[in-house]
DNA sequence: TATCTATATACCCTTTAAGGAATATTCCAA
DNA sequence: TTGGAATATTCCTTAAAGGGTATATAGATA
């Protein structure tokens, strides 16, 4: 699991991928209109759609002569699941701080009762 | 905001720093307990985890001679919204879609009536 | 102060990524 | 089958990443 999500993350750590990645959201786009809209190359597009298909991020369906690019939300799923993981695993060792903590006070509490107040 | 973001995942795009998120998930360590228990060269270590450092998805404590790194738990809330907003505009575009052939259905049928069925 | 532990940094090496320019490929149309 | 448009691939160059080893630094202790 941990290798493919870092593919997938890698895929979406470079600045201009993130681009596409967001214009992507608006609507499946050939590669000439993404290379206009984000005013980037040709050849860099492609390349960069390339690392996107890789990392199942974008699938590609070729409509005549052009090549349309379209989002795949299963993978931004996946990224959401894992990242929400982390707000409940916070979220849980708070809780059991918070009993730890609270079983030390009446410990020092009952403690106080024995060893006298000062 | 995209550049930022591009800076978190990229910290988060290499195995071995996911392997060390994911361990400090369960709690804060010291960078000698991430080491052994990941099998990594302390150095190595170290230098993972300035990236992560600098992606703000760590924090540090000194405490004494050790440093003792934590999780941060808002970098992931920000990755969770982030990622829900393409789920979300994905729902929404099949609404719009689903809406529209719905429409096109409407005017085929009237058409059909004008325009003969042979 | 000398020393030990824990951690960070520096330096070297190898691999890989990303941009640019040129070229190959694919598909369509005449 | 020739030409043109859209896209992919290749080659080159430069920058940066990641691992390894050695070393520097910070804090604790005798």
């Amino acid at each position: 699991m941990s290798d493919g999500l870092a593919r997938t993350l890698f895929a979406l750590s470079d600045a201009n991928r993130l681009k596409i990645v967001e214009l992507l959201k608006t609507g499946p786009l050939p590669v000439g209109e993404i290379a206009v809209q984000l005013q980037l190359n040709q050849p860099q597009t492609s390349k960069h759609l390339k690392v996107l298909l890789e990392a199942d991020i974008v699938r590609m369906e070729p409509v005549a002569n052009r090549r349309i690019y379209h989002l795949r939300t299963e993978v931004f799923q996946g990224i959401t699941a894992w990242s929400q993981s982390f707000e409940q695993q916070m979220v849980s060792r708070m809780v059991r701080l918070e009993a730890y903590l609270e079983q030390q006070q009446k410990s020092v509490d009952s403690e106080g009762v024995n060893k006298d107040g000062g």
